[in-house]
DNA sequence: TCTTCTATGTGCGCTAGCGTCCAGACAGTC
DNA sequence: GACTGTCTGGACGCTAGCGCACATAGAAGA
């Protein structure tokens, strides 16, 4: 399998290219941060086999994840809007390869070019979505569901069955404490759905996870194959 | 003071008219449905007088507001992304006027018009950062902050210090049971910064109420204010 | 006046998640 | 082979908010 970004992939063929070639391949490494709030966008990513997360700050500690971008889309979507900084920390969570260009090679790209614009424009649509869905699942759902359904949401974006993120990464995700993850992860592996040590978890039964975790992860893949597949 | 609604004051003159040309004066009504999750955006909404809430609702029962829409915003911003599905339901919170517009006579002067362009997708990332900040108030901030909040959120644009909400509209819009709500407006009242009595409630310290709600008010107000008041 | 409806207030037991602290267990390093 | 740091697990009491059921009280209509 070619290391490719489906937003990308998407793209009529000629498109394509001419994006790929004002894009240089990178390597991101865990826990790097690729933007902070208020900080100006420089480069925009697309993750081909990397997981980024998106995280909201309040109170100057806690702190949420109200998103993910892997392989099926982009990290600089406020750029759309033709804002140039960024509302929330970006910090990958999934270390690999993904492409990046630089903020003016891409908002030149996106000026001349009209179906680029219209493709991210939904995907931006998805994202909010996103956001929404995140609100209300992190308000109602328990952790159980919740860290099910992130898990799920990793595993989409990951390639692989394993991937590597610890309870403390999850707990800074989730919003809760560690222990409250370590319990829910212990109760998830009891079930043989996961197995998981020393921050490498690896899916066991994915259907299991689908069947605990809460509809907003299936409500959101579903919005995503909606908008995005329409040519 | 005139009945406006301050998008679309912001804008030139001249604009600002060629759009109020297209706008027909209509009055909302509170509890009226303008968009349910799915729907096609017919019209779209500039609350004059009015207050529009966007609610998110989840496993069928439960819903959460995310947003609110008075005379600063307007309501079908979806379609400045070129969908014209609403993602969520809104529904007049507060009784009063609005300018309301076709769909399509809005998308045409969207499409001749670049100026209206950036102040809507201004206006867009702003809501966009609500969504990120309701998510994690809601997560992290105790019933009464949040309560202090919403109210202060409703008075900036109910212009005039006595609105109409009950107990339990406040508890949907806050994803909690009203039990909760009225236990939160009880402190607030008992502490003389609001007076309430079957949903007539009056905000009577305004400061208290700032001071005792969380800083997210005073965070999504400062993002409004330096993303819309550039030029 | 009597009834009915809507809005608010109260009580009670329950649970998820919190804050905190400590314990074991594995991995890498010197 | 000892040391140190990282990761996971378990225990404790605490509290906000839940679900439910019931009580009052103003409004509104017959």
């Amino acid at each position: 399998m070619p290391i490719t970004n489906r937003l990308l992939t998407a793209l009529p063929d000629k498109l394509n290219q001419c994006l790929l070639a004002d894009c240089e391949p990178i390597y991101l490494t865990f826990n790097q941060i690729l933007a902070e709030p208020g900080e100006r966008i420089r480069h925009v990513y697309f993750p081909t086999e990397s997981v980024i997360s998106l995280v909201t700050s309040i109170d100057s500690h806690a702190s949420l994840g109200v998103g993910m971008v892997g392989d099926e889309g982009m990290l600089g979507i406020p750029l759309i809007l033709v804002v140039d900084s960024s509302p929330l920390r970006a910090m990958v969570q999934g270390s690999g390869q993904a492409l990046s260009m630089k903020t003016v090679a891409f908002q030149r790209h996106l000026e001349e070019n009209a179906v680029l614009q219209r493709v991210l424009r939904n995907y931006l649509y998805v994202l909010k979505n996103q956001l929404m869905q995140a609100a209300a699942c992190t308000h109602f759902h328990r952790v159980e569901m919740r860290l099910a359904r992130w898990l799920l949401m990793t595993h989409d974006r990951a390639h692989s069955d394993t991937f590597h993120v610890t309870h403390e990464f999850l707990a800074t995700m989730l919003g809760v404490r560690r222990v409250g993850v370590t319990k829910a992860a212990y109760s998830l592996q009891k079930h043989k759905l996961i197995q998981y040590s020393r921050g490498d978890i690896t899916v066991i039964n994915r259907d299991g996870l689908e069947a605990v975790s809460c509809d907003c992860y299936a409500a959101d893949t579903a919005i995503y194959t909606r908008m995005m597949s329409k040519h």
